[in-house]
DNA sequence: TAAAAATACTCCATAGGTATTTTAT
DNA sequence: ATAAAATACCTATGGAGTATTTTTA
């Protein structure tokens, strides 16, 4: 028989009181309940554990060499429920990151210096990954946070990590490349190029919707699937795109960002809304406070 | 909110079943009241601990890093019944032994061995004392287990460890030295030397009844309190006394041991009745098989 | 006789059971 | 439609309370 952490809890107290009476006081019950109480640990145990008489009670041998396991049992059962609570402030666990594969340059490295920083006892594993594979592992429990680029689909929850300008991307001897400023409608001529269809569908709804409302319909003369691609082909001749300022930093030569007016991009926190690991939240919390207090566009 | 170790080993089956029907057969107790501990449980520690759907109940992330800090405060439970099931069986705790100082010499080497030997985890101290010490000792809790001569008083518990001749110790160039075998009364006019009567009154009433029964009243030439003391005197030529066989060992030159036909001195063990030290038992078994496969007498 | 523990009983909180509903696949 | 968990409700064990007795210094 092993007895209840309550009944350890009582047998440590009156150790302690060396009387039932005081020690019941001490621990808000009748004296007869704990009599009773200490009386059925012991013959739960098989027993004796005090000595009573009129002065008290004291332990008996085999008592004394009980009363320090009892309270080691009592103060593991502490550390559990410690443990626990370090657990649901995040301040332990594993959470598995992943970024976008465009992102992931700027953000990673200072987003996980960040956390390391703030949870050092939080097992962080970080991931790369296209949009569709970042979704599909987000559904698939395979992640538990991603930061990318909206829009994605309606059954993940988000938070806007920051924003930033999105640019017009010109070869560098392109006549609009001194411009300080465009609309996406001063392009409509262009020969575009830009990722292939079929990376992920709401990104190029959205960019639809983006050259419908500036109306045109782009003139795409090549796809490349990395932002670099794009870049380098740009910087080529072979065409213009658009992209967020911050891949700026992937490509200087030959290339000219010119940003579009009101054309914002967002990059977010993205969780399947199940998932309840606290430690999500808090490092969501310290991602956000993080791209509060720096460019993290400039970063990385 | 401490949980109790029940909720513990249900969490914990729970979890390894990742089923609460199946926990619960294994538990031996209805699904429905499983559900309702484990709510009760997770309600108590404020925390979610597992994911339920149609398959089954999964740990969720604190539930995951809470498992084996439930599992160490079981074990640590299962640790501390079992060090208290050590400490019944007497293997482990402390036991102050006593030992008269008369049958120190030999008794003591071989008990302590004996029990270290079988018990290593066991804190055997040990002390000789004088009859008077040692009874005082007993009755106020500085000594567990005595080994010492009767009769004692009343109020202790004893047992027999061995029993030995009793001898009558003459000058070695007394005539009847060379006798294979005596009587006390052989000896009523002899001088003789005893021990101070205030050593132990029990004993000296004894030794009363002794020479009352031989029909005579001895004439006390000298007293000595010590064994060593008496053997002096006898080898001295001041008288005769009359002491266990054992005693032979302490002096061999002068004196001379004649057995007293059908006189046998007990050696016992001794403790407070209400002393229930388990390893007092343990102890006292091993001395008690000690005595029965050696000859206590002859060793030290 | 006084202080402590034990006993006798009563009450009610709750562990556990049974029947049923809800949920997710 | 099925298998699992949750909910509702009931039962009864036992933890805790009050009154009283027993024990021992």
């Amino acid at each position: 028989m092993t007895p209840e952490l309550r009944q350890l809890r009582y047998f440590v107290a009156v150790a302690d009181a060396t009387s039932l009476t005081r020690a019941a006081a001490g621990l808000h019950i009748a004296q007869q309940s704990l009599s009773q109480q200490i009386t059925v640990l012991e013959r739960g145990l098989g027993v004796r554990l005090f000595d009573r008489d009129a002065r008290g009670a004291r332990l008996t041998a085999v008592g004394r060499l009980f009363l320090p396991e009892a309270r080691a049992v009592l103060a593991r059962a502490g550390e559990a429920v410690a443990t626990l609570g370090r657990a649901v402030r995040g301040e332990i666990g594993d959470v598995r990151l992943v970024f976008l594969a465009t992102t992931a340059n700027y953000l990673l490295p200072p987003v996980v210096r960040a956390v390391r920083e703030r949870f050092p006892e939080l097992a962080v594993t970080t991931a790369e990954a296209s949009i569709a594979e970042l979704v599909d592992g987000l559904r698939e429990g395979r992640f538990d946070l991603a930061f990318t680029r909206p829009p994605l689909a309606g059954d993940l929850a988000s938070r806007t990590l920051l924003t930033e300008e999105v640019c017009a991307v010109l070869p560098a001897e392109h006549p609009l490349a001194g411009r300080a400023s465009l609309e996406l409608a001063d392009l409509a001529g262009e020969p575009w190029v830009l990722t292939p269809r079929g990376s992920w569908e709401p990104w190029h709804r959205s960019y639809d919707d983006d050259f419908a409302a500036a109306g045109f319909t782009p003139r795409v003369v090549q796809r490349a699937a990395t932002v670099q691609g794009l870049l380098g082909l740009v910087a080529a001749g072979v065409g213009v795109t658009r992209l967020a300022r911050s891949s700026h930093s992937l490509r200087r030569s030959g290339v000219v960002f010119v940003p579009l007016a009101g054309d914002v991009a967002r990059t977010e926190l993205v969780w399947v809304p199940g998932n309840n690991n606290p430690a999500v939240r808090a490092i969501a919390e310290v991602a956000v406070e993080l791209a509060a207090s720096t460019d993290l566009t400039q970063a990385g």
